[in-house]
DNA sequence: TTAAACTCCTATTGACATAGTAGGAGTTAA
DNA sequence: TTAACTCCTACTATGTCAATAGGAGTTTAA
């Protein structure tokens, strides 16, 4: 599985934000129960979100968090590498793999190295933008 | 990760199988040693490639395994499914995952869809017959 | 016919990641 | 000053991965 709970559960709660962006703090809370997802568990979700600076985040009564930039300025692909930390199909590519001493010798690495290049082609040409429901007709998801 | 060292393990195999078809028994004892995998590990990679027909299996003295078709007949992406089972990039595609009961509200589900086919694409789009080493020139890996 | 060389089958194990849970400290606006 | 939040560290149950172990069954050649 290249991305897990945690990943899906970020892109629904980014997508949550974006069909929610007034420009005021959303509570963690409301978003918890509108997604269906354990309050806590969020938490750490939007911890990670907002220290890469997706999100802004505040503290204390009426905090909360919202979107940082327009949703056309979100790559889903930022979102699930931020997320997920690496999203390589194959261990032998992943950034903090210790380099492979079979990589010259193994006929297979470049076909892994297309895949991955592939997968975040796709990811990156999808925006939280696309995901709204009143979106604009022209581009369509999936 | 969506494809495991098991897969990574088969496709290397299959792989050596091409370079040494000559239409004998190749011993398991040989392939092991050649990819440097565990002979014992390396058992029951075979055994699923086996039981799912893409090589014959021959038991006894001068057993072994061989391919059954042509290198070119071999798309990747058969290997691939046959050996992880599942290729799908998240839980809630996934062939035996229990419907997700908010397919219909996730606005997300076509994205992930559309993830699925891109990868399926493009490990269907290459043969065994690209990773051999005098291979036609039209056509190049990854 | 016997034994070598192989495939085949069913556990078992250690290590690690996932998917949360638990409890409380710190912060801010009303 | 207190309610309602975010933030932080630690803990745990479950499952998968990557093997390992031991032996049963099969076939061919000497």
């Amino acid at each position: 599985m290249i991305v897990s709970t945690k990943g899906r559960y970020a892109l629904r709660v980014m997508i949550d934000m974006a069909e929610h962006n007034t420009g005021e703090y959303i509570r963690l809370k409301d978003m918890a129960e509108r997604q269906d997802i354990s309050r806590k568990y969020l938490e750490s979700i939007m911890t990670g979100l907002s220290k890469h600076e997706l999100v802004e985040s505040a503290m204390g009564k009426d905090g909360g968090y919202r979107l940082n930039r327009a949703p056309s300025e979100y790559k889903i692909g930022d979102i699930l590498r931020v997320t997920e930390g690496d999203l390589s199909p194959v261990a032998c590519i992943a950034k903090d793999e210790k380099k492979c001493e079979m990589t010259n010798l193994c006929n297979a690495y470049p076909f892994w190295q297309g895949l991955a290049a592939q997968i975040n082609e796709y990811i990156d040409s999808y925006t939280l933008q696309d995901f709204l429901k009143h979106k604009d007709e022209t581009t369509t998801c999936g």
